[in-house]
DNA sequence: GTCTATATAGGGATAGAC
DNA sequence: GTCTATCCCTATATAGAC
């Protein structure tokens, strides 16, 4: 994170820019609309920025690099492995919680909202980090033989939801999920699910089905 | 459903429209583009619908209801309460794979992609009836004291994210989400999860852990 | 570097013939 | 009920003064 006082200009729009990027998403935003809140014209937009979408970019660069770093040093830490994907779990809960938007515009342009011709980038290479770990882990006989990849998705897919869409399509679930509160019970939940998941070792598990129903 | 041939042209818009919808968004579906693949001309479709808000209205009423049937009906099937969550999961995993962009639209929805000033609806009730099964099984100490809203709303973030965002962010998961392999899948992660987090009745899980880190 | 003014395009919506 | 033609507004982007 930089200064937080004294930014320049373009700074501020990037700021802007990236909070009704997450709001309303690319089709949905008006560069009328950023300016307006930057308190700057519309025009001079054009003078840090040459287009919308190289403004889109800005904004999407300007957020990368924090998950990453967040992951290695999790699975870095000390502890079990079990330890360690619920430290990384919750340290990444914590980036999500402090930075909302970001993970709505990767939503969103996951579902097609981006720029016309935008290739969308993929995480591959962050998602099989994760997984190897479990994967490893399995191997050593310290997890379950659950579906590891589905495990990780399934993470990342619960914790977006809590988020973004629950808020939204089931008010009773939370008022504010940035809320200390909010953040403790995703934490909770998802940490006691990982423990309920990986927990117990290589053997099968407590409850695994016998078979297709 | 209703006949698959010899739709009339209201119908076959409303189709088309759905899948553009899911497709692109509200904001960024061109109802030039719709009356193209329908065959017809813009100014065509406002003989059906009186502008595009309305047709947006028109396409969400038709896809609501199956939600709704394929709970209750999975929650008063027969088998053990453990083996209704997962019929009810299976079913509704099923209506997700075979209309996948209902719940892109849904998902768009509660990102705030809709028409200005159109007021999202809640889905509290339907929430309230899964949550309701589950808090029940608790007190008769056939389920853990997991949280009950948390899981219910964890499944829904899971699986819509397996269908809508996961092939795009990460596309070593499936090619084709919609396929029998990815539903098989899905099916046999999420039903695994909720062995692993329901069974075992109402004294404290497998792995939960002790307390806060 | 920021402004006012304007060019240009695209898309939602309407009029009216057939 | 479908078409052609057109209105009109909005939003991106540019020109050029200060």
């Amino acid at each position: 994170m930089g200064p937080s006082i004294a930014r320049g200009t373009r700074e501020r729009i990037l700021e802007v820019a990236e909070a009704f990027l997450g709001e309303r998403g690319y089709n949905g935003t008006r560069l009328h609309h950023i300016a307006e809140r930057v308190g700057v014209q519309k025009a001079s937009l054009f003078h840090y920025f040459p287009s919308k979408e190289e403004l889109y970019r800005a904004v999407l660069e300007h957020g990368v690099g924090d998950s990453e770093r967040t992951i290695t040093r999790a699975l870095e830490s000390r502890g079990t492995p079990l330890e360690r994907v619920c430290q990384l779990v919750e340290s990444w809960i914590e980036l999500v919680a402090a930075h909302p938007q970001r993970l709505k515009i990767l939503l969103r342009q996951s579902l097609g909202d981006a720029p016309p011709g935008y290739q969308t980038p993929d995480h591959d290479r962050l998602v099989a980090l994760v997984v190897g770990f479990l994967t490893e882990g399995q191997e050593a006989k310290v997890f379950p033989p659950v579906d590891a990849l589905a495990t990780v998705l399934g993470v990342i897919g619960m914790v977006a939801f809590f988020f973004t869409s629950a808020p939204v399509l089931a008010p009773s679930w939370c008022g504010d999920p940035s809320s200390a509160d909010a953040v403790e019970r995703v934490k909770r939940h998802v940490t006691d699910v990982m423990h309920r998941c990986l927990a117990g070792g290589g053997e099968a598990g407590t409850g695994r089905r016998p078979a297709v129903a």
